[in-house]
DNA sequence: AGTTAATGGTGGTCTGACCACTAGATTCGG
DNA sequence: CCGAATCTAGTGGTCAGACCACCATTAACT
């Protein structure tokens, strides 16, 4: 039959000590499974969207139990790297770290929910997004920019405004750790700008002057 | 028995549609789980080092089958808030974000996108608290950080230089984001700073000066 | 030809069983 | 009486088999 090409070369001989061991000590099974689920993935070069063998089949070619097999696929899942659906199988997804951040913020905040934490999170990535931005904007973004600068002190506005600035300096990651904080800010009291305040981000931004950045927090 | 004070209100009783629909449709029972399960952790207000009920006793509680309670476990494990030992019990255990880190990275060595966000983040952090620090010091902790001044280009001493510096500040939140991702960037290449610019980061502390700090990075 | 019914495969879940391990109780020997 | 060896109950780790709900495809029927 020769199901075993890639196969798994953990063997567990458990008797007095005679372990063939390819493992680490202790090492458990669907630790080893995860690494062969990757080599798989690796060496037949899936790509999101394609479909992996099924749970039974994975179980029958690593010769482990099918629930071992569930217990990786499920890490996979808590990384956001593979996805499942009943009735059809399980699948590779494009990896986004926003859901890992989300997975994280959902047991940080367990700890740590003081409102001043929030907020200093918060005010901490939009100046980091500012400064990341300075110099890095052409004169059509500046415009749009411009155009997007809140008359009122509003918070609509105000997302609007910095959900635009990550997403033009392409960094994904600060924007959807931005973006979970604000889900939560967004119920207490927030931090507000004046009008002001987004006038005189705006000739910062244009001067491309990072001390006047730095003197609006 | 009333072993149901906080129980479980979904039962799947799956005969003809007769099913008592307290989750949302889809959702799975694992998820379910791992709810009641951190709702007990919070009710029982367990700390680090106790004792959760083994998973038989779970199972019971819960009305679900071992291998659900086995998967809501899996995750709080890769999410480094639970520990399993075998033949002893599940304990809770002090945050560790490095499970689920070292699993990532492992997927993800290629992508070096992500590498750059990662350290970018980590920049970020890291300025942040240095600036938050800044005037917020008494003179023991200047003298105890002054002692954790790294005279190599050593990554340990960077790394218990910050946790120190995060910690006094009673920032617990950013710690946590600033762990996390130092769990990634510390089997990759890492940014490094000169000794010199521990000295100068010292300087700018001990001044309180806003723009030497700035001035860093 | 178009609609409907049957089928096989898939993930989701439960049950029961066995293993290796640990800690505490029990027993035994001094 | 006390220390050491042993037994035992309970725990997590794993496996096998069974059923369910679901989906896509195919086969059958009108």
């Amino acid at each position: 039959m020769e199901k075993g090409l890639w196969l798994f070369s953990l063997n567990f001989v458990t008797m007095k000590g005679v372990c063939s061991m390819t493992h680490t000590l202790d090492e458990k099974v669907y630790e080893g499974v995860l690494e062969q689920i990757k080599a798989y993935i690796e060496d037949k070069k899936l790509e999101p969207g394609d479909k992996l063998p099924s749970e039974r089949m994975f179980s029958e070619l690593l010769q482990v139990g099918r629930s071992s097999i569930r217990e990786a696929l499920r890490a996979l899942e808590l990384l956001g790297l593979i996805e499942t659906r009943r009735g059809e199988g399980t699948f590779m997804r494009a990896y986004r770290p926003y859901h890992m951040v989300g997975l994280l913020s959902k047991f940080l905040l367990n700890n740590t929910r003081t409102r001043e934490e929030l907020l200093a999170a918060k005010q901490m990535l939009e100046k980091e997004i500012l400064i990341l931005s300075i110099g890095q904007l052409s004169s059509e973004q500046l415009a749009k920019l411009q155009l997007m600068l809140p008359e009122a002190c509003n918070s609509e506005d105000h997302l609007k405004l910095f959900t635009y600035l990550f997403e033009e300096s392409h960094h994904p990651l600060l924007l959807s750790m931005w973006q979970f904080i604000c889900g939560f800010t967004h119920t207490v009291h927030d931090i507000t700008y004046s009008d002001d305040w987004y006038r005189r981000m705006y000739q910062a931004m244009i001067k491309q002057s990072k001390e006047q950045m730095y003197s609006l927090f």
